[in-house]
DNA sequence: GTCAAAATCAATCATTTTCATTCACAAAAA
DNA sequence: TTTTTGTGAATGAAAATGATTGATTTTGAC
């Protein structure tokens, strides 16, 4: 069997299911263990499934399919990314202009922002109202209104980003490497964030340990465009200078 | 079953019952109780959930009191409402651009629309939630949130809204009155309407009988600018060959 | 109210499962 | 040939699970 076939097979087989565990496609595909790992691996990149402890599960939204079948990104490594969003948010200064980007790691972010003296733009519909509730100041990107991320995109925020110079932002992203720089699966996403990338004075990832050597399909920005803020030390990067571990 | 799946299940379960005792989640899922109990504690953590001495409960109904807040402010002429609301919705064709103005009249049209092929635009942020949930094109304008009232207002929204031309649009009002015409309390969404309806070629104020011979601060447009939706014969306004009555 | 029984909880441990990494081998491509 | 790519197996690391313990909370009788 041809390799790309198995991947199509496995996409599709997590689609219909919802969800699938290795165990099951290995027996399914008559393939190893580790080629089915390594698939599973490919497919998570490319945003085509999400990858869990055991398994995959579907990333459709679409409206037929049951909640319990979708995979949800806020309840994986929860505890990392608190760290994360609370080192994140104490970088947050006074009349500061800050940008925040769609994700479920700068969803936490807004949890610890105590500066209620800044100014804040964001393309996550949830994001502003959570800042807004809050007493903060929020703009939000006009634009089309993506139903899986619940993010805006399109020309219209495209433009809208073009005129903001912010001081200070902060990007999720899926996949971090020296070669590639930060990289994510939906092409539109990519576009809004290089966009508010290039408006920006100080620029932050924050991301979890995992998306480390990890590419997808679409650039957004090089490696040593951003500050990283990450939560532990990876094989590799040790001797950069741009990445952060939030600690306790 | 993955874990995450298991995650998932929780959630949807004690989100549809509005609570769940652990023993009941053990025999649903056929966990143990360390398992159900580490679950509950992630999800918790998560924020997904809410986790009370035998159990959890539904973040809804925890938050009831805040919520029901909304719901009283809204419960007035609640059946009016949605008499107009669903008359509104059937003028929604085929290819109609929409503009849907922020407010809780608009919002129950928002229930009854059924036309995917149209494409959405509006200012009020759980209008273009629950229409993208639905699956519906939707845009929504930038601008600075306005958390009382979740409606995105100021300069930015207003320059996104001068650029569209609707071919049909639905707007909320507190005030009808023959002299005055159409008129709403705050300066802002007052502007926000304004420019939207400059735009729009079918123009409908949806409001309530009530609505007619009250005279809010600013005014948005003359009365024989749109038609109105409403659901009774006002006294005095018999002869208006613009109001439209919707009739179960 | 007090008290004791019952239920629920957090913390820990051993076991099992799953994971990432590495290596070796073979097939395809240069 | 040499290189590249895909595959499978083996290893130890990491994560998930279920049972056990004693602490804490709730319940109901008094």
């Amino acid at each position: 069997m041809l390799a790309k076939e198995r991947l199509s097979k496995i996409t599709q087989r997590v689609n219909e299911q919802g969800s699938a565990t290795a165990q099951e496609l290995m027996e399914y595909l008559n393939a190893s263990e580790s080629t089915i790992r390594r698939d599973l691996n490919t497919l998570d990149a490319a945003g085509e499934i999400i990858k869990v402890h055991g398994g995959a599960m579907s990333i459709n939204t679409s409206f037929k399919m049951r909640d319990d079948e979708i995979a949800d990104r806020r309840i994986t490594n929860i505890e990392e990314k608190k760290l994360i969003a609370q080192y994140a948010a104490g970088l947050i200064k006074k009349d500061d202009f800050v940008y925040i980007d769609a994700g479920t790691t700068t969803e936490f972010i807004i949890d610890y922002i105590t500066e209620k003296n800044a100014v804040y733009v964001t393309n996550a519909v949830n994001h502003a109202c959570s800042l807004s509730h809050m007493g903060c100041e929020v703009y939000l990107t006009g634009g089309r209104l993506k139903s899986a991320t619940e993010a805006i995109v399109g020309a219209e925020t495209l433009e809208a980003l073009s005129k903001y110079n912010f001081t200070i932002g902060f990007w999720g992203t899926n996949g971090i490497h020296k070669k590639t720089g930060f990289t994510t699966p939906d092409r539109e996403e990519a576009g809004v964030k290089r966009m508010s990338f290039m408006n920006c004075k100080k620029r932050y990832i924050v991301a979890d340990a995992s998306k480390f050597d990890s590419i997808s399909p679409v650039g957004f920005a090089d490696f040593d465009e951003a500050v990283i803020i990450t939560e532990k030390q990876v094989k590799g990067y040790e001797d950069c200078k741009n990445i952060i571990l939030a600690k306790k």
